[in-house]
Order: C-alpha cells, then structure tokens, then sequence
DNA sequence: AACGGTTTGTAACAGTTTGTAACGGAGAAA
DNA sequence: TTTCTCCGTTACAAACTGTTACAAACCGTT
C-alpha cells in the first residue's frame, strides 16, 4: 500500500484491498528491505505496551491487530493481508497486539527511520498519511457493521469481503479461510457460537458450502450481499 | 490538534483531547485562515457522497460524523469538538454525513490547496498524519466498546470521556451533554431506551444526577470508572 | 491405528437488549 | 394561554444473542 500512489479502497471488516498485487512502480527504496522474520500460528508480532520500535509489512499470512480486555473479551481491531502495514501512528508504544491467525511472514522495517526519513521526504510522509486514512475508513466500516447489523448482516459482510480478496474464478467463488471460528467472533463483536449458528443458516440457505470447516463455497454471491445489506 | 506538534493522546468514544487550549506555538499558516461558518443545529456540514472540497476545523459546537444505512440506521463514528478536524482522508467524495448536534461554527479550509501543499511540505505531511492516526486510534476504541461492552459499560465511558473533556473543577464534576439520547444511542450501537433506562440505573444508583436532562453530575467518578471497566 | 487436545457444531436455557406503546414535560408556535 | 411538537422516560412483551453443556470432527503425535 504505501508502495502505491494508486487510489486506495477502504474495505470492511478491517483489510483493505491489497496493493500486493500491484507491482509498485517506484525504486524499492530503503524501506522495502527491512528484514524478513516468520510467524507462527498464534505467535505475536507484537504485544499491547510494547514500545514501538518496528513497522511490519505482511508478506505472508494473516495478522490480527487486537484489543484484549481485563476479563478476557477480545476484539479484533482487523485482519492484516499480505501488503498491508501494521505498528503504523505516532505513539511510543503498541497498544493494540497484533498475533498471527496462521503461519506468516512479516518485514521489519525501523519505526525511528521512518519517521526521520518522513520528516525529510514529503512523498513519503503523505503515503504514510494515505496508509493511515485507509486503515481509518476500514476501521470506521468495522464499526458501522458491529454498531448496527445483525449477525447475519455481519457475516455475509464478512465473507463477501473475504470473496472480493480472493481470486473470484468462476461462477462459483471458494475463499479459504485463514482464521479460526473464535477470530471471525472476535472481529465481527459475536460469539463462536453465534458464528457457527449463522454459518449453518446460511448454508441450509444453500447460499453458500463449508467443506473441512475452513473452505467456504460462495453459491449465491447475490443472495449474500442482499443478507450482507445491500 | 493540527496546528500543535503536542503528542497527541487517543481517546474513547470518537473524540480526541482537544489541543485547543494549547496555543500553537508556530506561525499561523494559510490553514488556519479559512472562513468561517455557523451551522444550526441539525444542520449538515456535508453529507455522505459529497465530493471532498473542503477539511473543516471545529472551532465552537459538536459535529457528529455518521452514516446512514438504507433502512434509517445509523451509527455515529465520532464526535468531533472545537480543535478537531473533519473531512481529512484522501477520497475524493465524503463516505460520511457531518451533522451539528447543537449549534456550531466550522472553519472552511480547501482541501486541494491542503493536499497541494502537503506534497511539498513534510512537516504538513507529517501534521496531517498524525492528526489521522488520532483518529484512527478513536476510531478502534470505539469499536472495541461496542463490539465488546454492556450498555452500562459503555454508558459509563462515554460519561467518563466527557468529563475529562469538561472543566474538572471541584470534587462533583458537571458535564453539559452538548448532543442529544438519539446520538449517544447512535454513537454507542444502542437504542434510545436503553441509553434512558441505563442512566436512571446510574441515577438510582447515586453515581450521576441529571439536571433538566442535559446536565450531568458525575458524584462518584471512581465507580463510574468501575463500570466503564477500569 | 490409537490417542489426547483443540476446534467446531448443536441444543436448551437464560439474559440482555430491543420494539412497541403510552405518558409526561419542555419549548415553540398560534 | 392554548395547542402542538419534540424529546425523554417508563413499562411490558418479544427477539436476538450469550451462556452453558455436550457431542462430533479434526489434527498432530505416539
């Protein structure tokens, strides 16, 4: 994303359409070559009140930015794709924690360099500032969907965001899911139970097939944008 | 907020500390000599699908940023009070209706000599960044609020973040709500009842008083800060 | 192949929150 | 003053979601 002057969509449900798949056009300039460090599922990047240190470019994988609470409920603020930033803002520490939902690969790239080299260097600093209010509009569309929808509205959201992410072939779209039951609640503000209730509606809706539980058949893409609201 | 290089701290419930009553300490720039406008209250700065031509800095009232959904629900996304901006981002059209809850005056600055300018001007750059990332990190306590909280729980951190905000004289702090229940239930994903019936629970329970409906006494901050979950 | 542990699915029940409606007060307009 | 409207409060029933419990499926390991 910050490698691309192209128009940036905000996505709901905390991604944003990758610009991964953009080859960027610009020199791979310094903040391209930060070291490669892998991820294992369920590990943490980072954690809440670590100092911030470290940009992250995903590379592989999915990351969860999240927000623990004293009693254990979780939020999950989004879902980082390959091509996404996380530990971007102006504050000395994390506060958020930011965990692997699957094996990954991040970039390390200096937090300090950076934000020096922004200081200097105009271009960069307003592609930070596009970084930013990209993941804003993400955040405010989460929010909109946790505010207002239903549980069925919230997973068809979910699932049809997850579709437009995936390499849509032909008439019938399959997204695999990179993420437990338990991370899909914990984003979209319900329960596992909920989650697993309303997958099953959908499915005895033959709107859309679940095989091994983490491959997701879209039928009626129609169907689900019409549950998704609209 | 902009015009100071103060850190600037997140805070609950889609507002941030105000750095209003911070003087900036650089040279009053073209930015901070647009017209001024007074908006009714009710009355739309701009609404969602509006093309982007102006950014917008509070300087008296509360501007509510929402948005619609089809069937008339709606979820606010943040409060923005005097020192704030409004309509920074880097899409072309609004994705956001921006409504005064009480009468107010905006300043108008062009949002094209802004960005013209920010591409030359890294310190700019950088000042619209973090004014961003601010927003950002408002944006995600909100959620986390209402994809995990109780209405009381998220009742109480609304009152809390308001009294911050107001002068906190005495041991009984006043906290005028400058908006109405219908925008609190908005703002927090809850209806109107339950947002009435929550503060008579915090009225019987002697930790607010509300005079004339508008005029909340916080008596006993400590457990409002208890059950706003520490 | 068998074994534990994790994850997911299903069900009954409880609880919070919502929807609907009625009532009352404050303020504006006549 | 009277009337009207908007807003806030309260009550009751209903709906959705959460809670709890248990069974089934899946995974990696022994």
């Amino acid at each position: 994303m910050l490698g691309s002057s192209q128009a940036i969509e905000a996505n709901v449900y905390g991604g944003r359409v990758s610009s991964s798949a953009v080859p960027t056009s610009e020199p791979a300039d310094r903040f391209e070559r930060g070291t490669i460090r892998r991820i294992e599922a369920k590990e943490h990047v980072f954690c809440d009140g670590d100092p911030r240190t470290h940009v992250f470019r995903i590379e592989e994988g999915v990351i969860a930015l999240s927000k623990l609470l004293g009693d254990g409920r979780r939020q999950i603020i989004e879902f980082a794709y390959p091509g996404d930033y996380i530990g971007l803002g102006t504050l000395r520490e994390h506060i958020f924690d930011a965990q692997a939902t699957c094996a990954a690969k991040v970039r390390c790239l200096s937090a300090a360099a950076l934000e020096q080299e922004a200081s200097r260097d105009a271009s960069l600093a307003l592609r930070l500032y596009k970084a930013v209010s990209a993941e804003l509009a993400a955040a405010r569309s989460l929010l909109v969907s946790v505010g207002q929808q239903s549980a069925m509205e919230r997973l068809s959201g979910f699932l049809l965001s997850l579709s437009t992410r995936a390499p849509s072939e032909s008439d019938e779209t399959v997204v695999k899911l990179p993420m437990r039951r338990s991370d899909i609640a914990d984003l979209l503000g319900l329960t596992i139970e909920t989650v697993s209730r309303t997958i099953t509606k959908l499915r005895t809706m033959r709107v859309i097939d679940v095989v091994r539980g983490t491959e997701v058949h879209i039928l009626d893409s129609e169907r689900l944008a019409e549950l998704a609201g609209q």
